[in-house]
DNA sequence: CGAAAGTTTGAGTTGCTTCAACCGCGGTGG
DNA sequence: CCACCGCGGTTGAAGCAACTCAAACTTTCG
C-alpha cells in the first residue's frame, strides 16, 4: 500500500484534475481514496451499487459485460489518466457492467457526493467530466458503427492499424481471446484472421508481437473488404 | 413557422431547462432558436461541424450512421424532450452520423458558446447534462450487450416488450425496416420472426399494430432462447 | 516439472443474409 | 375510373461468414 501523501501529486496529474487550484486540489485529495488492485482482480461487478467513479492511476482495467454461459463482451479498456464508471454514477443506478483489472492497478476513487460539490464549487471540472463522457459516447457509437457494418476481416485490420506502432510493430496490449471479445469475435475466428494476413504476406505475428511492414497495403486490404460488402 | 414567442415556454418544459429561474430562461430564451423540420428532412449530415445541440420538442428523429451502399445503422430515436448531437457538440468533431425526421418535427437549438456560459452560471445544468449523457451512454451499451450477447429472436422479443403497450397492444412507431436496422438485423429476417411468433400463436401482426395476447408467454420464449445458446 | 491457461488448427454446422420474385396498397396521372 | 408505378413488406431458395466442438500444441507460472 503506498503512502497517502502520494494522492495529491497523483490527481494532478489526471486530466480530470488537472489546473485545479490549490484549495481545490486540497479538498479532491482529502475526499480521494486509493485503490489497489492487482490483476485479475475485479474492481466491482455486475449489480454493484454505483456511488462513486474510479480513474486510472496506473495499469489498466477491462470493462465488460458478463453473459450466461461464462462468456462476456468486452466493452473498453481503460488506462491512467481515464476515468470510468461515471455514467452508471450519475444516474444512481447498479452497474450493468463489471470492471476487472488487467494488470497491478492504482486507482483513484470518488465519493458521488464529494465530486457533487466539486462541481458545484468549479463549473470547468463538470465540463471536463462532459467531454470525457462524450469521448466514451463518441467510442461506443464507432463501435456499434464496427460491428454493424464491417465484417470480421475489417475489424481485426482496423484495430491492427489503431494500436500504437513503432518500426512499424505493434503490440496486443493483452490476450488475444480479450482482444477477440472486444472486436465481436471468437478467439478462434481472430487466430484464423492473422493466419490469413500472414499467409498473405500482410503481417507477421509472432506472440504478441505483429509486425506490419507495409501499413499502406493493409489499409488497402480493408478497403478491398469494404467494396465487397457493398 | 410558428412565432418565436412559443420558445420560453416551450424551453421550460424541457427536461435539460426545467427549475431555470427566470433570468437564466430569459437568456436561454435568447440564445435559442427554433427549427422546423419536414418528415424525411435531415437534420443534419456526417461530415458536419457540431458547434451546437439539439433538443426535440415535438416529432421524432433518427440518429443512423450511413454505411456505403446506402444502407445504414440505426443507433438510435429521439422524441419530445431529448437532447442529441451534445457529445459531438462537446468534442468539437464533425458529427459522424446523421438525423433525419422521422415525422415532422420542431427542434431547439442552442449554440455551444451560448450553452457553455449558461453551465458556468448554473452548475445544475451541467448535471443535467451530466445525467442526459449518462443515460445515452447506458443504452448504447446495453445495444452493444444486445447485439453481441442475444440472437435475432430474443432482440425481436425483447424490442416487442419494450415498447409501450396498452390492453395488450403495442406499436411500431415507424417502418418495420428502421426498426430492423435498429435491432441490427435484414428487414426480411425480423418479418420471418414476427411471422414464427405468430405461428406460435404468441403475438398477431396487422400492419404496424401487434397484439401479445400473453406477455408471460412471450417472456418465456426469450428465455427459452437464452437456454439454447448457453 | 507439471498443471492450467492461452492459442492454433481442423471439420462440421448454422443463423442470418443475400438475391430475387411477389404481394398489396396508396398515390398519380392519363 | 382504372392502369401504372413505387414503396414497404413478405416469402422462398441458396449461400456463406462466423460459430461450435474437439483436439493438439504452446506458453505461462507456481
Amino acid at each position: 500500500m503506498r503512502p497517502k501523501t502520494d494522492l495529491g501529486a497523483l490527481l494532478s496529474h489526471q486530466p480530470l484534475f488537472r489546473n485545479l487550484d490549490a484549495d481545490q486540489l486540497a479538498l479532491m485529495t482529502a475526499a480521494c481514496h486509493q485503490v489497489n488492485i492487482e490483476k485479475h482482480q475485479f474492481v466491482f461487478h455486475r449489480g454493484d451499487p454505483a456511488n462513486g467513479l474510479y480513474v486510472v492511476a496506473v495499469g489498466s482495467i477491462k470493462l465488460a459485460v458478463p453473459a450466461a454461459n461464462g462468456q462476456e463482451k468486452v466493452i473498453e479498456f481503460f488506462g491512467p489518466g481515464d476515468a470510468f464508471g461515471e455514467a452508471f454514477m450519475f444516474l444512481d443506478k447498479p452497474y450493468m457492467v463489471e470492471a476487472q483489472a488487467l494488470d497491478d492497478s492504482l486507482l483513484i476513487w470518488i465519493d458521488k457526493r464529494d465530486l457533487d460539490a466539486a462541481i458545484d464549487r468549479d463549473p470547468s471540472l463538470a465540463k471536463r467530466m462532459l467531454a470525457g463522457l462524450s469521448v466514451r459516447l463518441h467510442t461506443l457509437v464507432k463501435d456499434i458503427e464496427t460491428v454493424n457494418l464491417q465484417n470480421a476481416m475489417q475489424r481485426v485490420v482496423m484495430y491492427l492499424l489503431s494500436q500504437p506502432r513503432e518500426d512499424g510493430e505493434m503490440h496486443f496490449p493483452f490476450n488475444k481471446g480479450i482482444i477477440a471479445s472486444k472486436l465481436g469475435l471468437t478467439p478462434e475466428t481472430l487466430s484464423r484472421l492473422l493466419h490469413q494476413l500472414t499467409d498473405a504476406g500482410l503481417i507477421s505475428v509472432d506472440g504478441k508481437r505483429v509486425l506490419i511492414p507495409d501499413v499502406a497495403a493493409l489499409e488497402h486490404r480493408m478497403y478491398a473488404e469494404t467494396a465487397r460488402i457493398s
